[in-house]
RNA sequence: GGGCCGUUAGCUCAAUGGCAGAGCAGGUGCCUUUUAAGCACUUGGUUGGGGGUUCGAGUCCCUCACGGCUCACCA
């Protein structure tokens, strides 16, 4: 335990004093008759004649705010989860020895219930005149001090608590003083919440599938390895929840979802976090087309249940959720902004020449499929600002899917970008057993391979498959993404709770 | 992993290589309708850690840690 500091040190002193008053710093109960949204609201609906006299009974709880004492009578403000209110507090209502105790004793961050009744005061705030109050719990650590109150309607700031590191790293401190902040979580809950009213409404079924999976797959993405000692045996975190919702399919549920964690040992940025949360569903009898229709529903869905609309505005850029996204193939994306016509060079030498001729340098051990991914992520992606769904992926990025008729080189593969960035990814699923594992060998997969390349072939997914896979449409989409968008936020640390940060030293 | 930027009081931030400061928070007073309340006085620092240059380092150099942005990685 790190020692306490000056200003911890007189908050304990303070507790002490507090319980020699006889407030109990950390009573087992609260008593509550309203939150002060309701209290206001009861207040609003029935205004008194005479406003300067306190009216009605109120029990209100929350922390403490703001302190402004003024000799024998003292105004605070609490905030609970609903809102704030303010408290008027007098020596001639409370007696000497309460209202000094509150005075001297009473520390910003403390939790607090006050009863009373409800007074407008002279500059016009609906306010509690305590009667009776209590200590609910100490907060012995001060809160950054954040000021923030509502003028006029427009929210001023002062001093805010805006450290990155400091915020994530105790997010409860940017929670308790940031209340824009809880609103974001608030938001992500609306948001998974709409998400499975949608699909529940088209007779989804909502299934948990193994986190802890003996191999990994369905994604481009090295794994976290962890072990199970009873077994002997090793486990993945997984990476995707695919492999194991579309056995799902071979077993007759026909239209399964599942929204949950996806762990990928890569690489951390403002749009990647170690963990992230994923939807998949996967739909029997439906291709890719039909997905992109669901996808375009569900989007205006939750936009009109979170938002009320479906134009918002993200990092500046009107954005526009309506269903009726442009279909634009991939090769026709990067035709038009590099100019090059992939389709005029069917192998990875061909297109690493025609692109090095246009100045576009690239690894040349890439394959084809990771020359063309190269082209869509630096020159075309940033161009899909209003919701874009690019189809017809080539066949060796995407071992799931199945391929185009008439065009082995092409899959039935469709990505959806909104404001720059991959929102969503689906496809019409291969459910062609022989083809799957061929597929599988092509990628470089073996029984035995497993290596950062490679992933293992996962054999039993095949014996699924052999017993009959329905035709389907599968789709993955990045909820905190999807979060971000509609909250406009520019990094997911800010849609994340608790965002991954490298340990500190304490 | 690379590049750039950053880390100073509880919070937000200042400080030509020359006495480490302000606002808020905190403390002591005054103040019975305030609301960033006000007024007076006041406490608070291993300037992220370590090393170096210098008469002198928050400031310059090296290094480590953590963070931000960015690039790479992410079939």
């Amino acid at each position: 335990m790190r020692e306490y500091t000056e200003l911890e040190k007189i908050r304990l002193a303070k507790l002490e004093r507090l319980r020699t008053a006889g407030f109990e710093p950390y009573p087992p109960r609260a008593e509550r008759t309203h939150t002060t949204a309701q209290a206001l609201a009861a207040y609003a609906q029935n205004p008194p004649t005479d406003t300067h006299a306190a009216h009605g009974a109120y029990t209100v709880a929350g922390r403490v705010k703001a302190i402004r004492v003024m000799g024998k009578s003292t105004f605070a403000h609490i905030e609970d989860g609903a809102g704030r209110l303010q408290l008027f507090l007098r020596v001639n209502d409370l007696g000497e020895t309460a209202y000094r105790a509150f005075v001297d004793l009473f520390d910003l961050g403390d939790f607090v219930q006050a009863a009373g009744g409800l007074f407008t005061t002279k500059s016009g705030e609906v306010t509690l005149w305590v009667k009776e109050f209590r200590l609910l719990a100490k907060a012995v650590s001060p809160l950054p001090a954040a000021k923030e109150e509502v003028v006029d309607g427009q929210k001023r700031v002062y001093s805010a608590f805006d450290n990155p590191e400091a915020r994530y790293r105790e997010r409860y401190a940017d929670l308790a003083v940031n209340p824009e902040v809880r609103d974001i979580f608030r938001a992500r809950a609306r948001i998974t919440a709409a998400l499975r009213q949608f699909l529940d409404g088209q007779g989804f079924l909502e299934v948990e599938t193994p986190i802890l999976q003996p191999l990994y797959g369905g994604a481009a993405a090295r794994p976290f390895v962890t072990h199970h000692n009873q077994l002997h045996q090793d486990l993945y975190l997984r990476i995707s929840f695919e492999l194991y919702l579309k056995r799902l399919l071979v077993g007759g549920l026909e239209r399964v979802y599942e929204i949950g964690r996806d762990f990928r040992n890569e690489g951390v940025s403002f749009k990647h976090n170690p963990e992230f949360t994923q939807l998949e569903f996967y739909w029997a009898y439906a291709d890719y087309e039909q997905v992109m229709r669901l996808t375009e529903a569900m989007v205006a869905h939750v936009a009109d249940t979170v938002l009320g609309r479906r134009t918002l505005t993200y990092q500046g850029r009107e954005i526009n959720l309506n269903p009726g996204w442009p279909r634009l193939p991939l090769a026709d994306g990067i035709a038009q902004y590099t100019g090059l016509d992939i389709n005029a060079y069917p192998t990875a030498e061909g297109l690493l020449g025609a692109m090095e001729a246009k100045g576009i340098h690239a690894d040349p051990k890439s394959t084809r499929g990771k020359l063309v991914e190269k082209l869509l992520g630096d020159f075309v992606e940033e161009h899909l600002q209003q919701p874009t769904f690019i189809v017809d992926y080539p066949r060796d990025i995407s071992p799931l899917a199945k391929a185009k008729p008439g065009n082995p080189a092409v899959v039935e593969r469709f990505e959806g970008y909104v404001a720059g960035f991959e929102l969503c990814n689906a496809f019409t699923e291969l459910n062609d057993p022989l083809d799957q594992e061929q597929r599988f060998i092509e990628m470089g997969r073996d029984y035995a391979a497993d290596s950062e390349d490679t992933h293992p072939l996962d054999e039993d997914y095949l014996r699924a498959m052999r017993y009959g896979m329905p035709p389907n449409g599968g789709f993955g989409m990045g909820v905190d993404r999807l979060v971000m968008l509609l909250t406009d936020k520019a990094t997911i640390r800010e849609v994340l709770l608790f965002p991954h940060l490298r340990s500190r030293e304490e």
